[in-house]
RNA sequence: GGCCCCGUCGUCUAGCGGUUAGGAUCCAUGGUUUUCAUCCAUGUUACAGGAGUUCAAUUCUCCUCGGGGUCACCA
């Protein structure tokens, strides 16, 4: 069965990147029939907090990515490190290492004055005589002094490393004991069973840690795929620094779950030409070995164009679900089909939608200078009070019936379809653009529109 | 700096030795529309450079250049 997680540590929001290779990673595993895990890193106790795990389920929960199983986080499973720790000391496959934090800065500063690599040296690796007084000791790893590390990737390939290059013998345990980040991967992604692990392209060069630390335990390598980073517009790696990384700005700013979710899937990753998935969709053709190796750079005119399209096919009934956190109420509005269908097509985000709706439920205070300038030509109060009499005379309801009456005017005062659509699109909204002028008439209905146009005679006679 | 990865329109990408180098987005123009938007049509723009291999390279190899990642008792 296929296994895959998601790993965050907790430092802050759900950002964009960690998303898309959570996104993966959950594909992956749902086209297996297989799990997709969440693991809480928060072995940091200093920079980890309860509300960035909170935040991080919620975003979770706002895309509908559900997590199989129970969420492991790893400040509890200080025992099983522990014992592992026990487990490679007794072996001899890790050793205490005496250095005073001291003693490795100055040995740093040494090697780096002589252009070497910056290493431990080794020094108690085979350490047999008294350990100094006063320091607590961190544990060490014994890792290769030479020969080839082969990283496996699917996406990349196979990648090859040269022990003496990249490793020394790195720190599994601190000082006060608590283990560091490439050993408890390691040992959780075993644990639970990982056998594919999907992250970013940054943990490329720990994975060699990693297999050190898989192969001293005995444990089965699981498939890796490192996904390319999302730089942002300068080219670099994006980071919280970016702004719009925190998914759940997203949401306020008026995006669909589906449509970030699509947007991100076809960062790195494509199926021909296809640009619009459902969730069904991703998860069917969704294949870890098509993405791409090259960095992306995050720029969301897509997005919007992708979000302008999942609300042009969101049914009104959720649409009016979807615009009560931004205090637009249509619950009980006996025209919402008309309005919505017209103003759905004209929004990019649901905040942008909310704004159209509010642009003709609420009665215009003022007009807009250059339009009352381009729609007032001619003689449009007797336009005005032509429609007004026709409307007190008749019961419309529906756009046509609107569309009617305009029609009766028009012919009857021999004048174009502008010469009334204007001036009364002015009297109705204060200003120009808009859906049709019948519909708008449609939704406020004969008493709010009269209204309406009385106000705008009245100021402009 | 060492190690590693990457390099097709501005952006997201297709391509897997022979193509007029395709699609999407963005932008521009035209059509539709009483306005705006939608929608439709059209258009501009790309294989980083140089050597090879080959009858033939965007595609394979090498070099150069450019970009990125990573080098902790952080994750």
């Amino acid at each position: 069965m296929v296994v895959t997680r998601f790993a965050p540590s907790p430092t802050g929001y759900l950002h964009i990147g960690g998303l898309r290779t959570a996104l993966f990673s959950y594909l992956w595993a749902k086209k297996n029939g297989g799990k997709f895990v969440l693991r809480i890193e928060d072995t940091d106790k200093a920079r980890n907090s309860q509300e960035a795990t909170q935040a991080i389920l919620k975003a979770f929960e706002w895309l509908g990515l559900e997590a199989d199983g129970e969420i492991t986080y790893q400040s509890q499973r200080d025992e099983i490190y522990a014992k592992y720790i026990k487990q490679l000391l007794d072996e001899g496959k890790a050793y205490k290492c005496y250095m005073s934090k001291e003693e490795l800065t100055e040995l740093r500063e040494t090697q780096m004055a002589n252009k070497e690599r910056t290493m431990y040296d080794g020094r108690y690796r085979d350490f047999d005589g008294t350990p100094p007084e006063g320091v607590e000791p961190v544990i060490r790893i014994k890792a290769p002094l030479s020969g080839e590390i082969l990283v496996k990737d699917g996406v990349k390939g196979t990648i090859s490393f040269q022990a003496e290059d990249i490793l020394d013998d790195f720190v599994i345990a601190r000082g006060d004991g608590a283990p560091t980040y490439n050993f408890v991967v390691a040992i959780d992604d075993y644990l639970m069973g990982i056998n594919e692990v999907i992250r970013g392209d940054d943990h490329l060069s720990n994975t060699p840690k990693q297999i050190v630390v898989y192969e001293a335990l005995g444990f089965d390598i699981p498939a890796f795929y490192h996904v390319p980073m999302i730089h942002n517009s300068k080219g670099k790696k994006l980071s919280k620094r970016d702004g719009a990384t925190d998914v759940m700005a997203y949401k306020e700013m008026g995006y669909k779950p589906e449509a970030l979710l699509n947007f991100l899937v076809r960062l790195g990753w494509s199926h021909g030409d296809q640009e619009i998935f459902s969730m069904d969709e991703m998860i069917e053709l969704f294949n870890p070995k098509d993405i791409n190796k090259s960095a992306s750079i995050y720029n969301t005119e897509k997005l919007d164009w992708l979000n302008a399209h999942y609300i042009k096919n969101t049914p009104n009934a959720e649409l009016v679900e979807l615009l009560m956190p931004y205090d637009v109420v249509l619950t009980s509005h006996d025209k919402k089909e008309i309005l919505l269908d017209a103003l759905k097509e004209r929004a990019k985000t649901l905040k942008e939608l909310a704004l159209l709706v509010n642009e003709i439920v609420i009665t215009p205070t003022s007009y807009d200078e250059k339009a009352v300038k381009k729609a007032f030509k001619g003689d449009p109060i007797s336009v005005l009070n032509a429609f007004g009499a026709k409307l007190t005379a008749s019961e419309p309801h529906l756009p046509t019936e609107y569309h009617a009456l305009m029609e009766e005017v028009v012919n009857e005062m021999e004048i174009g379809f502008g010469k009334i659509g204007m001036p009364l699109r002015v009297a109705l909204l204060g200003k120009m653009g808009g859906p049709n002028i019948d519909v708008i008439m449609a939704v406020l209905g004969k008493e709010e529109t009269m209204l309406r146009i009385a106000n705008a005679i009245t100021t402009h006679s």
